[in-house]
DNA sequence: TCTCTGCGTTGAAACGTTTCATGCGCGTGA
DNA sequence: TCACGCGCATGAAACGTTTCAACGCAGAGA
């Protein structure tokens, strides 16, 4: 039904091998033949079989990324950064989505490696660590995305500072009684936000903090943490909200603000993370810590290229620093 | 380096037809041969290699899909929906971002027949049918997604239908000039929403529209407009605007209420289109056009699959009927 | 004239899987 | 006892590419 490079070769009197040349090595060609062989290219519709190619190379082009939650603004942004850089070098980005579930990831991962990708690109759900050293065992190199580690490559940003710089500014503004509204602690962004925010919470005395704990990193997840916030008696609340991520954040300000009667800053300041293109166009403006998500998916992917050439290499740990954007949601005086 | 179908025949001391049978067909294997081949798989930790299998298939088990802009959660919604679908019958979704750029979308699809997928969804940025028409040639059919066809099957929402909602809604609040502000009208989605408010505009004498097209279906592209509206006199300013997606809308918001002195939807009502999740937590929650994101996205898979098994098919055009979701931003009374 | 170089081209091997015609051994019915 | 059918297992062929050792040939140098 289609055209081989034997086809094409038939078509052109050469053969394959020329073909293959022309394709490849077109230096290593006459420019005559050149020519004929693409004449022919041409006419029988020839379109190389990506299958076949991999097959005889011993591993495909594309890069695999699985990550915890692609509708994810933060994660979307990641990839894009990532797959920019790829394809920059010749390379395809595919993209599965874990769903923080590490059955969804090991599915992935399983696919990929069935696929003998490039390498593999992970923002990690589970505990990944032994099932990336089976990959490397078979050639296949992984790269951390947003999560350092021991044994491999890592692409991340400071949560633990992430975590200080959030508490520290709702503490600079008064607050004593934070709230930390996240998904579960096993993920180690979440657990580390929290390691910050705990250290920063042991320097003052007179400040608390209290766990709030989610099932998901999503909107609804956080608009039930505000519910349940917004329905205590007004005593027992606390002052501020430190969310895990913008999603959550988005949530309980929604829940806060528009069903409960609790005012953001007035009653209660609230600070995010990720600052996603949304966070500045929300009911209130939020409060955010910037991760600079695109150039970590695209070092990432630079980290990752380089070693699948030289697996040799070290393993390298880039982090990014996290920067605090301060808006309406936790500014001093109540916005308007 | 990675154990072969031949490795695993030796180990267990079958033929490799029989390894191959074990794998596919374990009926049409002995229990016993089935339980030596197993012990032989686990222990060389075979991984069936996809290259060769798709090779001797003659086309992957991957579907490619390519967006306008992935970022946008109405079309990451309308992939969750694909991927969904799409493992659930054990095929792989391969996405690609054509970020509204025709040459960007060729790339991919030519990718995509490289790799000779199973079938192929797109959400057509430039003008694909004479390039979907050479993939069916060569045994690939495609559905198009969010955009009807007379050439091929297709999954949408009726764009005509959104926008007479829009602005029907608009009108009923009393509202005269009418915004509409959108990216390219070379999208087709961006038109057939024009077309259907100036159907209703038409029965309208008293109503005028006037059309405010940007670059892009971004939230920086909406601010840009904003930013034009508010500078105008109030008497030449619209009382209403109607945006092309919820990004857009969402700039117009900010620009409009954060930067400029406008209020909505006192001074402007906004109505935007897509209802994405952050369209309720918006500034002003904003008011908007629903689409069924999910489940365009399944049953476009599922059109494709039904294609790809059976490619003498007719063609089908499945068109879902949109929905509004009324919010503040075009309340009667301003919202607080 | 003969040999040596180097360029262009060739054709076969190899990649790892699935498929399919073939073969073998055993029990069953005639 | 023989033929037959049935259940399993076999191994070669085929998928389409890339690679590589080998080859032919023309021109240069001796």
């Amino acid at each position: 039904m289609n055209a081989s490079v034997k086809d094409v070769a038939a078509r052109a009197g050469v053969s394959v091998g020329t073909v293959s040349n022309v394709l490849n090595r077109p230096d290593k060609v006459s420019p005559a033949t050149a020519q004929r062989v693409h004449a022919a290219i041409a006419e029988l519709g020839f379109v190389r079989n990506d299958a076949a190619r991999q097959l005889r190379a011993g591993r495909s082009r594309a890069i695999g990324m699985v990550l915890l939650d692609v509708a994810n603004p933060f994660f979307s942004e990641l990839a894009r950064g990532a797959e920019e850089r790829a394809v920059e070098s010749g390379h395809a980005l595919i993209l599965g989505n874990s769903d923080e579930k590490a059955d969804r990831e090991a599915r992935y991962l399983d696919l990929f490696e069935e696929q003998r990708m490039h390498g593999v690109l992970v923002s990690p759900a589970g505990d990944v660590d032994a099932r990336l050293e089976l990959l490397r065992e078979r050639g296949i190199p992984s790269v951390l995305v947003d999560r350092g580690s021991d044994a491999f490559s890592s692409v991340s940003v400071d949560d633990v500072a992430g975590g200080e710089l959030a508490v520290r500014h709702l503490v600079s503004l008064g607050r004593k009684r934070i709230a930390y509204v996240c998904g579960p602690l096993t993920i180690r962004q979440v657990a580390d936000r929290l390691e910050g925010a705990r250290r920063v919470v042991a320097q003052h005395p007179d400040v608390t903090i209290e766990v709030v704990s989610q099932a998901a990193l999503t909107v609804p997840a956080g608009a039930a943490a505000g519910t349940a916030l917004a329905a205590r008696a007004a005593a027992d609340r606390p002052d501020a909200v430190f969310a895990a991520n913008d999603l959550l954040a988005l949530g309980v300000l929604q829940s806060l603000v528009m069903l409960g009667d609790v005012s953001v800053p007035g009653d209660v300041a609230l600070i995010g993370y990720d600052d996603i293109a949304f966070a500045r166009s929300a009911v209130v403006p939020l409060t955010s810590i910037r991760q600079p998500s695109r150039a970590i998916g695209a070092t990432a992917v630079e980290i990752l290229l380089e070693e699948a050439a030289e697996p040799t290499l070290e393993k390298r740990a880039v982090v990014f620093q996290p920067e605090l954007v301060v808006r309406a949601s936790t500014a001093a005086t109540p916005w308007r």
